[in-house]
DNA sequence: TAGATTGTTAATCGATTAACAATC
DNA sequence: TAGATTGTTAATCGATTAACAATC
C-alpha cells in the first residue's frame, strides 16, 4: 500500500503530467510498453531523471521490456490524483475568470468549475457556460453546496488579498491566485501562484539575451 | 557595465518580480532604504538569499542603510527588460485569447498586444477591445509591421503544434504556450510553457496531503 | 568607537545525472 | 546464455542557507 506518493516535490509533478500524456497516447494507439530510454527522449529529459522520479510512485516496469503503458497511465493517474474529482469555484467573473469557466482542458482533468461568482452586482445573475454568476458575499453556502475545496482567483491584482481572505473565511482548503500579485494566507491553506509575469519575463529574457539586446 | 545580468536562472527572475513590486511600493511611498532584511521578511525568502541573488545584478547596497529604493527599482527594472517594451501576438481569439488581449496588467508591465489572429473566419474582423482579429495565415506581415518577437499560443491543445508553427515560419523570437500541451520548437526560438495544470496538480496535491484524501 | 548591514566565501541541502549490480 | 533495461546507490551539479570579514 505505497504510501510513497506523499510530498513528491513539484518539479517531479511537473514531469509526471508529462509523463502520462505521453504514456496515455502510446496506450490510446494500442502500444503496450515503453521504456524509460523511450520517455526520456520524448520529453527532452535525462533517462536517469525518469527512472528516479518513477521511485515517488508505486509501480515496477520489467527488465528488457519497461513499463506497460496502461498500467503506467493508471498508476499516474491516481498519484496526481486525477482519480479524484475536485469542485472550483472562481472568484471573479470578468475576461480571465469566465476564460477559465469555459476551458474545457481543465474538466477533461478533473477539475470542475462548481460555480464562479463575483462582487459586481451588474454581473451577478449574468450567465457565464451553462453557470449563472452567484454573489461572493454567498461563498460560504456555495462552498458547501457544490463540495468545494479549491478557489481559483481571477480578480485584478488591487482585488486579490480581500478576494482571498473571502475565500479562507468561507472555508476554503486551496487557492490558485491568477492576479499578477502577492497574496498572504495562514498555513492551513494552501496557494500557488500563477507564474504568467513571471514566464513571460524569462521568456523576454532569454530573448533578449538570443538577440544580444 | 556590469555585463553580471545575463543567464540569470529562472528562480531568481521570478524573485526579483517580487523585490521590485515591495520596493515600487516602498518608493512610491517615499521610504528610502530598504535592508535584505525587511526584503525577505516581507517576501518569505531566506536574508542570504536576497544578498545572493542580487550579486546577480548591477547595484550596490550600503553599509548600515540597506538598499536606496528608488535606484533599486529602476536596477531591477532594467535587469528584467522592464524598460524594453515588447509587442506580443496572440494566437487564437477564443476567451483565453480574448482575456489576455484586455488584461491590463501586462501592458504595465511593458508587454504589449501588437496584435490578435485566429484562423476561424468567423472571428477574422472581430473586436477584440480595440483591435480587430487578423488573418493567421498573415502573421508574417503582421510580426514585421508591429514590430512583434513574442507570440502568445491560446488555442486549443491539439492545434497549439500547428500554432506554434506558423509563429516559427513568420520569424518568431520566443513563445509562451497557454495550451495544455507540450510543443517542440527549433533551439533557435524560445519557449516557455504556461504551468496552469501543472499549478493546479500541486495545489491539489498540496490540499490531498492535508486533508489525508 | 561600536554596531549594524553589506558583499562574499564556505557549508548545506536537494535535485539531477552517472554508474552498475540485479533481473528478466 | 547474452544482452537489454530496470531499480538503486553514488557522484555531480546547482541552489539555498550560514558565517564572517569588510565597511559605513
Amino acid at each position: 500500500m505505497g504510501e510513497r506518493e506523499s510530498n513528491i516535490p513539484p518539479s517531479v509533478l511537473e514531469r509526471m503530467t508529462k509523463y502520462l500524456a505521453f504514456v496515455q497516447e502510446l496506450a490510446d494507439e494500442g502500444i503496450e510498453w515503453v521504456s524509460s530510454a523511450d520517455l526520456a527522449k520524448a520529453l527532452s529529459v535525462n533517462r536517469s531523471t525518469v527512472r528516479q522520479d518513477l521511485l515517488h510512485i508505486d509501480f515496477s516496469g520489467i527488465s528488457r521490456r519497461g513499463y506497460e503503458t496502461k498500467g503506467f497511465a493508471k498508476v499516474l493517474r491516481r498519484t496526481l490524483g486525477m482519480d479524484l474529482e475536485w469542485n472550483m469555484v472562481i472568484v471573479g467573473a470578468g475576461n480571465v475568470g469566465t476564460a477559465l469557466a469555459l476551458h474545457g482542458d481543465l474538466s477533461r482533468r478533473g477539475f470542475y468549475v462548481g460555480a464562479i461568482v463575483d462582487k459586481d452586482p451588474e454581473r451577478i445573475g449574468c450567465e457565464v457556460g451553462s453557470m449563472r454568476v452567484l454573489d461572493v458575499s454567498d461563498l460560504a453556502s456555495v462552498i458547501e453546496d457544490h463540495d468545494i475545496k479549491l478557489g481559483v482567483i481571477a480578480v485584478p491584482a488591487a482585488e486579490a488579498q480581500s478576494a482571498a481572505d473571502a475565500l479562507i473565511k468561507a472555508g476554503i482548503k486551496g487557492m490558485l491566485n491568477l492576479a499578477m500579485t502577492h497574496i498572504a494566507v495562514p498555513d492551513k491553506v494552501s496557494i500557488v501562484d500563477s507564474r504568467i509575469v513571471a514566464d513571460l519575463l524569462q521568456l523576454s529574457h532569454a530573448v533578449k539575451n538570443k538577440l544580444n539586446i
